[in-house]
RNA sequence: GUCCCAGUAGCUCAGCAGGAUAGAGCAACAGCCUUCUAAGCUGUGGGUCGCAGGUUCGAAUCCUGCCUGGGACGCCA
């Protein structure tokens, strides 16, 4: 398929070099389109349009040119059009599919794979909450869309590493330390009040009792600094691994969780500031130190050291993204919540205050989810009163759900999230939908057997000829297009919904025609060999954003 | 006040590194199961792409201004 292309893409330009309608410096590139409109050909090309200028003729004129140059002997086609303004429609002899179901076969659980990514390092960052409550919604929506992205960006060839970003050095440790503390020593039955900034959530209540069960009055007796620096890294430990688990439930994993504290227990802060020093970048005003972020575009001017000499968060951010940067990686994705944007023009100035494009640093931002349940708007949980976590969402819907809906909506727009909509299994539901597509292909792949027919025997692809079945192949070719396009844009709703428009055609195709037919057996074997590419295709589809593909519903 | 994002069918949204008659799901209406899962399919109706200019052979897409909705603007993290 994608040889297919280039093909046609070097005998165009070939065409236009021979029609001397440019040189080989002016040559744009070749764009190949597939239209939606079937009359319209299974390729076309503007390129006559693009050539106007240069040319300095009509863009008719010079679709008829090229056409008349055009080699049809080496690229499959069987007929070209020109039509509307000055396109050139190519329709295909159907050869170019017959390779593709064999293609698919082989390749199995690879297939959709490129090298567009040309194995470029890339490091993504997501999730990152803080490590001091449960994982809500938002933070959900941030995992299902920063795992798909880093899955989708590996099948495309890139080098991806995953990472999450432990905030544990700030000053919500201290309030973690706190909060840990009152639960405990409420636990034990004393009054005891919630720090202001506290966090409130039953997590930690759980904690403090654990604490207490475990023992005892203890740390009742100690001193208050060494009981609030057990209540500190115990409290840390304990929500690091919850969030771990959490994730891992959600079919989300990272390859490294990196702790800020490390930055400095190794000494990263330092150099970084001497760094930002020497380019120039740094002055001392009203006693605090600042960064002149407004060289780079910044608003104002940001503060890295406070008059009371410790660090605003910027500066460990700055230095952690150096420190991704020495890493090595070539291109950094973060993958922040609607509430961050604001903090967009000052990272992208650190930078390029350390020597690097603007565009190493791409921020995704995810906005907001809404809740709704019986057509209203939901925003507490029912049990605690507290906000959503991801868990007990996990557990009322599922999920295969919540990674669908979650990618499926652009990351930029607010997703609104219907509870009684993923929970039902009706056709107002997309993720059984896809799912039910893959199940019924199974279905008849078993039948198959049982019948006594070989799923595996020889096939002839030359068969499949009816437009379902052409309408079919066409989908499957497009896969690892649109797999590269998703990955280049970082558009993983792309990719639901391509498995959208393939279980469609699936389950058109299914109605229409039947697959298991006694009476034609050499149909039969295309068919299934078809259908056995098609439900890989969308189990990779599918794997690419976290949803199972189940065998039966 | 400054900045960011959004405004496309009754609803939820695709399409936006310009391309042919703007798409899909839901909802509405009319059909399809003695045959591989009807959690499915087929068809019909529904749009001044927020408004006004501009660039272009061509604008939902790019530029400018305005209107509406959401969010961000700490020596918090």
């Amino acid at each position: 398929m994608e040889e297919t292309q280039n093909r046609l893409k070097f005998e165009i330009a070939q065409a236009v070099l021979k029609a001397g309608l440019a040189t080989e410096e002016e040559l744009p590139d070749v764009v190949l389109d597939q239209p939606k409109d079937k009359t319209h050909g299974d390729y076309a090309t503007n390129i006559a349009m693009q050539l106007a200028r240069i040319a300095k003729m009509a863009p008719r004129k010079i679709a008829e040119d090229i056409v008349a140059q055009f080699d049809e002997t080496r690229a499959s086609i069987k007929k070209m059009e020109i039509a509307g303004p000055g396109f050139i429609n190519f329709f295909m002899d159907n050869h170019y599919l017959t390779n593709l179901i064999p293609n698919i076969l082989k390749a199995g659980e690879t297939y959709g794979k490129t090298n567009t990514g040309n194995g470029h390092k890339i490091q993504v960052e997501f999730v990152s909450a803080n490590p001091t409550g449960d994982l809500h919604l938002g933070h959900a929506r941030g995992a299902a869309v920063g795992d798909a992205l880093c899955n989708i960006l590996e099948k495309a060839g890139y080098d991806v590493q995953r990472e999450y970003y432990i905030n544990d050095a700030g000053n919500q440790m201290m309030n973690l330390a706190l909060s840990v503390e009152a639960r405990y020593m409420q636990a034990l039955g004393e009054e005891w009040d919630m720090p202001e900034d506290g966090y409130h959530g039953k997590d930690i209540i759980e904690l403090g009792m654990e604490i207490a069960n475990k023992d005892g009055d203890k740390w009742v007796h100690q001193s208050e600094e060494a009981r609030r620096k057990f209540f500190r890294e115990y409290g840390l430990s304990y929500e690091v691994q919850k969030l771990e688990n959490d994730l891992r439930q959600f079919g989300v994993t990272f390859h490294n969780w990196f702790s800020e504290t490390s930055l400095y227990t190794e000494n990263k802060l330092k150099p970084t500031l001497e760094k930002l020093k020497e380019k120039g970048y740094i002055y001392e005003k009203d006693g605090a130190t600042w960064f002149r972020s407004t060289d780079f575009g910044d608003d104002k001017d940001r503060v890295l050291i406070k008059q009371d000499g410790s660090y605003t968060y910027l500066t460990p951010d700055i230095a952690y993204h150096k420190n991704k940067l020495d890493r090595g990686f070539q291109t950094l994705i973060n993958i922040w919540g609607a509430d961050h944007h604001g903090y967009i023009p000052r990272m992208k100035a650190a930078i390029q205050a350390l020597g690097y494009e603007a565009n190493t640093l791409e921020v995704e931002i995810i906005q907001m989810v809404n809740l709704f349940q019986d057509g209203q708007k939901v925003k507490m949980s029912k049990r605690t009163g507290k906000a959503i976590t991801l868990r007990e969402l996990m557990e009322e819907v599922g999920v295969d759900a919540m990674r669908y809906f979650f990618v499926m909506r652009s990351s930029d727009s607010h997703l609104d999230f219907d509870i009684d909509v993923a929970r039902s299994q009706s056709n107002e539901n997309p993720v059984y939908y896809a799912q039910y597509a893959h199940a019924r292909i199974c279905t008849m792949l078993k039948q198959a057997q049982e019948k006594g027919l070989d799923v595996n025997a020889q096939y002839n692809a030359s068969l499949l000829i009816t437009e379902k079945e052409e309408n079919l192949l066409k989908r499957l070719g497009e896969f690892p297009q649109v797999v590269a396009d998703a990955a280049e844009k970082r558009t993983p709703h792309r990719i639901t919904q391509y498995i959208f428009e393939l279980a469609s055609t699936l389950h058109s195709f299914y109605n229409a025609e039947k697959v298991l037919d006694q009476d034609n057996i050499e149909r039969t074997k295309a068919r299934i060999a078809l259908m056995k590419a098609v439900r890989i295709t969308l189990e990779n589809g599918l794997t690419l954003i976290g949803v199972s593909a189940p065998e039966k519903m």
